[in-house]
DNA sequence: CGATCGCTTGAGCTATCTCAACCGGCGTGG
DNA sequence: CCACGCCGGTTGAGATAGCTCAAGCGATCG
C-alpha cells in the first residue's frame, strides 16, 4: 500500500514539478509584491480574512488551531511552496493560524484575484480544487496517524514526510536538512507532550536512527526509520501539504 | 471561540441551504441515474478511479482508509447530501474507501460532467473548492480532537457533531436520532480501543447524559455533553464533512 | 548578573490498551 | 424445532504508554 505519486490529471503535473516559463508569467500576473518577516511573526490569524495569498519563497513556518483548552494543534508545517490562506480566499475565514518559525520571504497574491482566475482559467481553478484535495489527503492521513501510531512511530513517520518534503525542495545535503522547529513544536503536531516526545527523541538517537539537534535533522539509518514509521522505503518522491 | 456558520462568500449560501429550483435543474443536467445499494456495500474503494461521483439521497455510510497495519481509520460519517468521490474526480484516485452501512439510495452524476462544470460554470467550480475548504476544515478539527482530548471528551463531541448534522437534516425527533453504527465504527473515529469506547459509553448512560443503543442515539442532557464536548451550547447549525 | 528559553531527566500516576471470558439475539441447517 | 455458530455488546483484570509535576542545566540576552 506504498504511496503514490500525486498527479494532477488535467495537465498532468505531479506535486512537485517546477513551473514553466509559462506559469511563471502566469502568477507573476497575479503577484502584488514580495514580503519578508521576522521568525515569529504572524501571517494569518484564525478567524481572520486576509486579503493575501502568500507563497513561502524561503524560511519555515507552522500552521495551527487554538484550542477552546488554550491549548495548540500544529496542522503541518509550512515550507517554501506551499500555498498559505486559500482558504480564507475561498471561505470567508481562515480556520486556523499560519506563523514563520524563521525569517520568511513571501510571494504575496492579491485575493481578489482568486475569482478572476475561476472565471478565465477553468485549468487553473481545477488545480485550486485539486490542490485541496491533496491537502485532504494528507490531513486524512495525519488523522490516522494520530489514531493508530504510539509515539516512536508518529516521529518516526513525521521524520520521513519532512525528509521527503525536503528532499523534493533541495534541502538536503548529507541526509541532513533544516528543521528550525522546536521539541514543542512537533509535540502539538503529533498530539504528544512534551516530555515524552523529548524522550523518544532521544530513544532515536540511542538507537542510531536519526538525530535531530540545534534545528537540523540528520537522519543516519533511513531504512530502520521508513520500517518504524511503518512507510516502505521505495516511495515516489512527494508530499506537500498545502493551501 | 464558538463555531461560526460557514457561508460560501460567493452565493452566500450557508452548507445546509436546500436547493433552490434553478439549482435542483442544474442538478439533474449532470445526474445520470440512481443506485440502491444493501448495507455493507463498498462504493469506492482505496486507490480505484471511479467514474462516477455520489450523492447519498437515503442511509448512513462511512468513510475510511485501511492502514498497512491492518487496523481502520474512519475519517468520517456520511450522511444524506454528502459528496463522495470528489477526490477520485480531480485526483486520478480515491485516497480512502467509503461502504454503506444501512441500505443506501444514492444520486449519480458522471465524472467527466465535473471537467465540463468548470469550464461553464466557475461559480460551481468555486463551489467545489469551497467544499473542499470545508471539508479540510472538519478534517483539522478531528485532528485537534485526535490530538488532544480524552476518551470522554472525544466521544461527547462525536455525539454533538452527529446530532447537529442530523438536526440539519431533520432526523431528530424527540432528541433522539438514526446512528446506525457499530461501537467499533465509533472507535475506528475516534481513534479508541472499542473496549474503551464501550466502557466510556457506559459511563455516559449511567451519568445521563446520552444513550446509544440499537442504533439510535439518545442525547438526555444536552448542555452536560456540550460541555463535556468542549463545545459552546450556542453553535450555529451547521457541519457537515463532505467530498 | 539575573531572567528567560529550550532541552533533559526522574518519579509517580492513570487513562487506555490487550487479553479473555461471557451473554443475548439471530440466522442457518439438520 | 432445536442446536450451533457468529456477531455485537458487556465486563473483569493486569500491563503499559504516555501524562503531569518537578527540578536542573546550558545558552542567550538585556
Amino acid at each position: 500500500m506504498g504511496t503514490k505519486c500525486l498527479n494532477c490529471p488535467l495537465r498532468n503535473r505531479p506535486i512537485f514539478a517546477p513551473m514553466s516559463d509559462g506559469e511563471v508569467a502566469f502568477m507573476q500576473k497575479f503577484k502584488t509584491g514580495e514580503l519578508v518577516v521576522e521568525g515569529g511573526t504572524t501571517l494569518m490569524m484564525e478567524g481572520s480574512n486576509s486579503p493575501q495569498l502568500y507563497t513561502p519563497l524561503e524560511g519555515m513556518g507552522l500552521r495551527y488551531k487554538t484550542l477552546d483548552s488554550g491549548e495548540r494543534q500544529v496542522i503541518n508545517f509550512v515550507l517554501p511552496g506551499d500555498f498559505i490562506g486559500l482558504q480564507a480566499g475561498v471561505m470567508n475565514e481562515m480556520q486556523h493560524s499560519v506563523e514563520s518559525t524563521t525569517p520568511m520571504r513571501l510571494c504575496v497574491f492579491d485575493r481578489r484575484a482568486l475569482w478572476q482566475l475561476f472565471k478565465d482559467h477553468p485549468e487553473r481553478a481545477f488545480d485550486l480544487t485539486w490542490i485541496a484535495a491533496v491537502e485532504e489527503h494528507f490531513l486524512g492521513e495525519s488523522l490516522a496517524i494520530l489514531g493508530h501510531m504510539s509515539g516512536i512511530e508518529r516521529i518516526a513517520r513525521a521524520f520521513v514526510r519532512l525528509h521527503d518534503r525536503g528532499a523534493a525542495l533541495g534541502l538536503i545535503s548529507a541526509a541532513r536538512m533544516p528543521l528550525p522547529y522546536r521539541q514543542q513544536d512537533l509535540a502539538d503536531a503529533l498530539g504528544l507532550s512534551l516530555v515524552h516526545t523529548n524522550k523518544t527523541l532521544t530513544r532515536l538517537r540511542q538507537q542510531g536512527v536519526a538525530t535531530w539537534r540545534d534545528g537540523s535533522l540528520n537522519i543516519l539509518d533511513y531504512d530502520r526509520l521508513c520500517q518504524i514509521a511503518q512507510l516502505p522505503t521505495d516511495r515516489t518522491p512527494m508530499t506537500r501539504p498545502l493551501i
